[in-house]
DNA sequence: AACTCGGGGGG
DNA sequence: CCCCCAGAGTT
């Protein structure tokens, strides 16, 4: 049985002090936390580009891509006028790749919407292509000093187990209750650094991964999972769906050095990243054959690169490669989505799904 | 409310 | 193999 919210919202009180006081020394050192206090706060462009880089992505991936873009795209207008292949370049393994578009439509946006100055309030950065709740309640408690909570995976996980709560965690009924006790709780002054003190418990502390570390915890003894020694039940989740599994034939077409790669469409997965040309199913040599002659060419050599598999969150590809030298141009059509590189090229300038990398680094040196 | 959208790291 | 990750948009 969960606890009613009345005690809920006077033991969150209760533990804010713990907490700030244990993120005054334990805080994290992070590239996008800029020296911030209560009269220094760091920019909210930072701060959004970090926030939605973080989305579903580990911290340490992000580093690295978060210094790139910025020197790339150091403020909203340089993002705003952003060329869609850098753009995708520069995110490439990131993931979630709409994330990235989202980002240069919230960019032209500000400019137009907001004359070019990022919105001072949640409700109106919510209103930006790309930020839901969490990355609004981020971006103006952080960066701009409003009061309202960010919630995301660590905050679910630490509240939960500590009120052993068996609430789905995907429901909106539970969603709504700890948005508004922590909207009832959250303390005036600084109200960025206690929701990154929530998250820097739950990923340093309350961790995801394995047991946490109850005996650092400025919760420990008012945690009942750690009172009960249940900490591995929470949070619940519904049970997740199997993925689907997709066959397909990976075509590598070499003709003088050069490489026919195609551009995937702008909307649905890998959106506007580009790949070699594929056909459906595992596709035999003498298949390979007949397509090359439907193309009015032919091949002076078949290579087979082998079988690979990519596993996304919903879907799992099975590949089977081949690299097939041609003797003669094929009749493929060409477009601005659909062009021959060389491989150094491609490399440098071309982004390519990790997913493919396998076949990818055959042709790279 | 269910589904889509990546890739990588840890147990 | 499984899980998770500083979630958001679409249907």
């Amino acid at each position: 049985m969960n606890t009613p919210t009345p005690n809920r919202i006077d033991k969150l009180n209760q533990l804010t002090t713990p907490l700030l006081e244990w993120y005054s020394s334990a805080a994290r050192d992070l590239p996008w936390r800029t020296p911030a206090s209560e009269t220094h706060r760091p920019d909210p462009y930072h701060v959004w580009v970090s926030e939605i880089m973080l989305q579903q992505t580990r911290v340490e991936a992000v580093k690295a891509y978060y210094a790139r873009f910025l020197t790339a795209f150091p403020n909203i207008k340089s993002l705003a006028n952003a060329p869609q292949d850098e753009l995708m370049k520069l995110w490439q393994g990131l993931g979630y790749y709409s994330r990235a578009n989202n980002l240069k439509r919230a960019a032209i946006e500000i400019e137009e919407r907001f004359h070019g100055e990022f919105p001072r309030t949640y409700q109106e950065i919510l209103s930006l292509p790309g930020i839901g709740e969490y990355t609004a309640g981020a971006i103006a408690s952080i960066a701009l000093g409003e009061a309202v909570p960010a919630i995301d995976g660590n905050v679910y996980r630490i509240y939960t187990r500590l009120f052993e709560d068996d609430s789905d965690i995907t429901k909106a009924a539970f969603k709504k209750q700890l948005r508004s006790e922590l909207l009832q709780t959250i303390p005036p002054g600084t109200p960025g650094i206690y929701n990154q003190a929530w998250m820097d418990l739950g990923a340093t502390i309350c961790q995801p991964n394995g047991a946490p570390l109850c005996d650092k915890c400025p919760f420990v003894s008012r945690c009942q999972a750690h009172i009960h020694d249940s900490w591995s039940a929470f949070p619940v989740k519904p049970p997740k769906k199997k993925r689907r599994i997709e066959e397909k034939t990976v075509i590598l077409l070499e003709y003088q050095g050069t490489y026919l790669v195609q551009k995937r469409p702008p909307k649905g997965l890998l959106a506007g990243l580009w790949e070699f040309p594929s056909q459906e199913g595992f596709v035999s040599t003498e298949e390979l054959q007949k397509l090359l002659e439907q193309w009015d060419t032919s091949a002076s050599d078949i290579e087979l690169l082998g079988k690979g598999k990519h596993i996304f969150s919903h879907i799992e590809w099975h590949m089977i490669g081949y690299l097939i030298h041609l003797k003669q141009a094929p009749s493929i059509p060409l477009s601005e989505d659909s062009i021959w590189v060389t491989a150094e090229k491609m490399q440098r300038e071309y982004s390519i799904p990790s997913a493919l990398r396998l076949y990818y680094s055959k042709i790279i040196s």
